[in-house]
RNA sequence: GGCCUGUUCGUCUAUCGGUUAGGACGCGGCCCUCUCAAGGCCGAAAGAUGAGUUCGAUUCUCAUACGGGCUACCA
């Protein structure tokens, strides 16, 4: 042994988006070689030439990006051909061909394998294997009834492509591999790559089989399910942050009931013999609160700059506002929303010189007799010099108890009729960024309308 | 069908045989309050079922039920 440092590797195969259970798998690698001082490396499974796209391995990239589980060995860019890091490249298996031939081939001649129909099979020991798996425990795998009528199994198809089983143990043979963590989805497959790894004559890794992530209601999150692809997430407003700390809690706990955990803390506590055994649900809401957690603590610039962003996407150009204006803007939502994706609702009518009043909230709102009282709290407010938060709250009190009423029957038709919305940031701050002039344009709009 | 695996509040989880079974999300109530959030306080809510081991089982064993995975010349 040259060196006892752990290298564990995600290997997904290019499908055109990543799952959610994938991230999970990539990021319990990432955290025990972080944990353990070990190596990261990426490694992408690109043997069926046609379903496989240079965009696909992009999608892969970006979204370990965005989670923030840099890789200490793999592809630099999406470009199978193009530049990699790390000793024991390439790291696509497009580009690994001869590797598997020269193992198939070795296997052939010393009859551990045999063609059959024009293809080559691996011949499987009908014996039981015995599994000693890191999370799972001792599993000991029996033939299936299939099996038992021939357990061997095809490692080369009649096309001439190596399938699945045999690349994926070339390669983590290969590739110096230690620790296989991956979805227990591959737990019955393991017997298999554990018979390969001996037939190569050497000691198969260590393997960790984590339980696999399903949908609210229990049954298996695919493709189409909301949260199934990480993309989703990152067009939804969600923080990476928040993300990764949710996947940390997903068979896994620090045991001290807390929730919120930096990466740091995680990867200092992780390990992997206490790793839950069981699957876990996806509660999108507990996500969504932790998001809200994340973003109410940021700081001012990241959330001017996110919201800004996110603003964007639904059509709503900030640089079309004086930026003092936005940034006051914005700093009335921080901590008010949980997502990205809700400020366009929650913040639009800052940006916009038509707010849409719904005519039966505004009937509501603006009856007969509240409109009197409306129509003196907007003199009030026209007759306001500076126009501050604290000077139009006072106005708005002594209006209210000149007409004999609480602040309510005020601030409700006030917020509909210049933000649109009956929920908001507050009144009084918003009133004074929007300024006395839209102010009363709205508020006379509103009357006219009402 | 066969093989593997799992089962604590609705969900994520804590519990290294003895606890009023704890926390979090969500839910309900109250407080705070210019709306909505946030925050504070309070509350409802769990050991799948049946045996066994033990002075004592959520915890150990077995069975049953129910869930999940695998069973390809897919990965």
């Amino acid at each position: 042994m040259v060196s006892d440092m752990v290298r564990v590797r995600f290997a997904p195969s290019p499908t055109g988006y990543l799952h959610i259970g994938g991230a999970r798998t990539a990021l319990f690698n990432w955290l025990y070689a972080r944990h353990t001082g070990g190596k990261f490396i990426l490694r992408i499974e690109d043997t069926d030439a046609a379903r496989n796209t240079q965009a696909a391995v992009e999608v892969i990239l970006n979204g370990l990006r965005w989670l923030g589980l840099d890789w200490d060995e793999g592809p630099l860019t999406a470009d199978p051909a193009g530049p990699s890091r790390g000793e024991v490249g390439p790291y696509f298996q497009s580009q690994r061909g001869g590797n598997y031939e020269q193992r198939v081939e070795a296997l052939l001649s010393r009859g551990l394998a045999y063609r059959h129909e024009g293809a080559v099979k691996f011949k499987m020991q009908r014996e039981p294997i015995v599994i000693h798996d890191l999370v799972v425990g001792e599993v000991k795998r029996e033939l299936t009834d299939r099996e038992a009528e021939d357990p061997d199994f095809v490692i080369v198809r009649s096309d001439g492509q190596p399938v699945f089983h045999l690349v994926n143990v070339v390669d983590d043979l290969d590739m110096g591999i230690t620790h296989v963590i991956r979805g227990e989805d591959h737990l019955s497959n393991t017997a298999k790559h554990i018979a390969l790894f001996h037939a190569f004559g050497v000691q198969p890794p260590k393997y960790a089989h984590i339980p696999l992530i399903l949908n609210n209601d229990g049954s298996k999150m695919s493709k189409r399910d909301t949260g199934a692809s990480l993309t989703g997430y990152l067009d939804e407003g969600f923080m990476p942050e928040a993300v990764v700390n949710y996947l940390c809690l997903l068979g896994w706990s620090p045991k001290d009931n807390r929730e919120k955990l930096s990466i740091a803390e995680v990867v200092e506590r992780f390990d992997l013999p206490q790793i839950l055994r069981h699957n876990a649900r996806f509660d999108m809401t507990k996500l969504q609160w932790l998001n809200g957690e994340y973003l109410r603590e940021l700081p001012p610039e990241k959330f001017h700059a996110a919201a800004v962003h996110a603003l964007a996407r639904a059509g709503i150009d900030t640089n079309a506002w004086p930026l003092d204006y936005v940034r006051a803007a914005l700093n009335t939502c921080l901590g008010k929303v949980k997502l990205f994706s809700e400020l366009p609702a929650y913040a639009g009518f800052y940006f916009t010189d038509d707010v849409k009043l719904d005519p039966a909230a505004l009937a509501k709102d603006l009856s007969a007799e509240n409109k009197l009282r409306i129509q003196k709290l907007r003199d009030a407010f026209a007759e306001q010099e500076s126009f501050s938060a604290a000077a139009l709250e006072a106005a708005l009190k002594a209006v209210a108890a000149e007409c004999g009423v609480k602040a309510g029957p005020l601030v409700h038709p006030t917020r509909l009729a210049c933000t649109g919305n009956s929920a908001g940031p507050s009144l009084y701050h918003l009133l004074e960024i929007l300024g006395k002039d839209r102010v009363l344009v709205r508020m006379d709009r509103a009357l006219a309308s009402a």
